[in-house]
DNA sequence: GGGAGAATCATCCTTTCGGGTGAATGGAGT
DNA sequence: ACTCCATTCACCCGAAAGGATGATTCTCCC
């Protein structure tokens, strides 16, 4: 950033010099006006454009993760909290066993809400669950 | 393209149109040469900036689906291109006789493949596979 | 206070998966 | 010719997942 700025200042001061000079060593003071708007507004366009990239691309980099869950469409296909978390899981590679011991209930449990959830989702595998959750955003 | 250009020189010839306007208008004639080459250096480093993403713009167009396979991590594993069919077809949500069918050979074939896939991506279930061969790149 | 929906748990049964082992084939490279 | 490895197929067994059905509890809402 600071570089820019120095570069940005020097490439000023470097053009007036060279407009100076031009001016006085060859006398050709009968150069417009307009000729010296044009050469300079030429100039600092394209250092505009050179800068321009650099002084924004902060903004890029600003975009890693910016998940946000698609909550209509949970609502469209009528999917309760608790058959969610049990899809992230499911997404997450875990088996019944593991996800009713995370949430504190029977295996039993996930299997119903595992049944749910693939009726709701219209599958009828858990593979496919994950591949139309993440279609739909319902999951990262 | 032809928009930007003609505002370019649009706003050339407003500028210089402004400056003979102060000049004359206000009879202030001991602007210096350098005021007048900072203030269109300015300008036009700002135009250039506002500029330049509109004219190179189209090259982020091109990537809506930049996915490559991740062919040196493949390797690391050592993945096989056939294993690397079934894993796709996995991730698809295809039971192990789904893949069989499309891939013209046996269940016992897949099932040969995904215990070796299991192996070398080091997990259990093909949920997990798929969520490792995402982190992995090896599929998209 | 009764109904609706959620969350919970259960049982039974079938299908799919996963793990282990063994083996035949065919191509690439030494 | 021989080895290495990918690819193919087979059989067995146990575990996990999927499908169907029924039941209980609790909360929210009218």
């Amino acid at each position: 950033m600071k570089k820019t700025v120095l570069i940005y200042g020097a490439a000023l001061a470097v053009l007036v010099m060279v407009l100076k000079y031009v001016e006085y060593r060859f006398l050709v003071r009968d150069l417009s006006l307009e000729f010296y708007i044009g050469v300079v507004a030429m100039l600092f366009t394209g250092l505009g454009i050179w800068l321009g990239p650099r002084l924004t691309r902060p903004r890029p980099t600003r975009a890693p993760i910016p998940f946000v869950f698609n909550v209509s469409e949970m609502q469209r296909l009528g999917i309760s909290k608790r058959e969610h978390d049990v899809l992230e899981l499911i997404a997450n590679g875990h088996s019944n066993q593991e996800i009713a011991d995370k949430l504190f209930v029977s295996v039993n449990t996930i299997k119903t809400h595992t049944s749910n959830l693939f009726l709701k989702l219209e599958v009828s595998r858990r593979t496919q669950a994950i591949q139309k959750a993440k279609e739909l955003s319902l999951i990262p």
